[in-house]
DNA sequence: CAGCTGAGTTCTCTTTAGCAACTCAGCTCG
DNA sequence: CGAGCTGAGTTGCTAAAGAGAACTCAGCTG
């Protein structure tokens, strides 16, 4: 397979689409809720309710998603209790869940740049402990920073595997 | 709105879901799909036929993709001849498309991470210029490297608007 | 001019999402 | 005690999106 310049690609075609790191982390996380279900719960946004109104999601979907994320172990169903109420269940990010943040912080970066009005991004995220802005950067070993469009090239890793059929 | 902690946030909530620069690029790229097409667009399949067979996507489903993301402005459709062969077209990442990367990137390092198997990550993203293996990093603008669960508060941007209803 | 190719469209069927109403447990109040 | 409230769901129906296969269509070759 070549493309319009002819240079030859590493056949990146040959390799299972499933098998690769970016699709089954979407197979987790990639339908149309799930990350701003998590965005929500990185807020502070944890209680079903809450969730359904902030949101606007069905509270069908809602509870499948929950149920999903719980699963997946990207976040926890906890009991709270708040006094004169019987115990409720919150929803909270786990460590693994917590590691998602840089997806987050990559869409929140490419829409404040892309898609923010002219009074600026919606939001803006900050280091919890020094209080200054947060962004997403990509860099290579070699200790260059790539910029906003890193030239990048994948190479087959340790686990590839060929496309069957 | 509180949480189990008592600890009162800065009230989210309060800020409209749909405004958030997450929100606005899950619009785009968000779902089951666009993401996979753009991997692939990056990797040099560039055209349909092939991105059928590498993606397994539905015919109509990613000729649905496709002309959303030249709407968007992140692909762009052009033509090109083989010879022997009259035109066809391919489709190729625009400038802001190739600033998706970092988003790419962070899916494939938490992939690699959480849920490579035994034999390691499927791919390695290396520095197209240098070589190195590349990663995605969160960081402050007074230096600091928040690690893989960075600590991230969010406060109101200038774009910020309040919930309706 | 018959057949091939790449790039789609059209049609039917299944899956997922959206919406509203209903359930259910335990709490408070009269 | 029983009625009503609240948060966290479930159930049932409709609407939209995706899967799969067949069909179209333009221009090229033999």
């Amino acid at each position: 397979m070549s493309n319009s310049t002819g240079w030859a690609v590493p056949e990146y075609s040959a390799f299972d689409s499933e098998t690769c790191s970016i699709a089954r982390t979407l197979a987790l996380v990639g339908d149309r809720w799930t990350l701003l279900v998590l965005r929500d719960l990185a807020n502070g946004v944890t209680r079903f309710d809450d969730l359904t109104t902030h949101l606007g999601i069905a509270r069908n979907v809602l509870s499948k998603r929950l149920a999903a994320l719980v699963d997946a172990e990207l976040a926890v169903r906890t009991g709270y209790r708040t006094e004169g109420s019987r115990e409720r269940y919150e929803y909270r990010l786990s460590r693994a869940g917590r590691e998602l943040m840089p997806i987050l912080l990559a869409f929140m970066g490419w829409g404040d740049r892309h898609l923010a009005g002219p009074q600026g991004p919606p939001a803006l995220p900050v280091h919890a402990d020094c209080g200054a802005p947060v962004r997403v950067a990509v860099t290579c070993e070699a200790g260059h920073d790539l910029g906003e469009r890193p030239r990048v090239r994948v190479q087959p890793g340790p686990g590839s595997r060929r496309r069957e059929g």
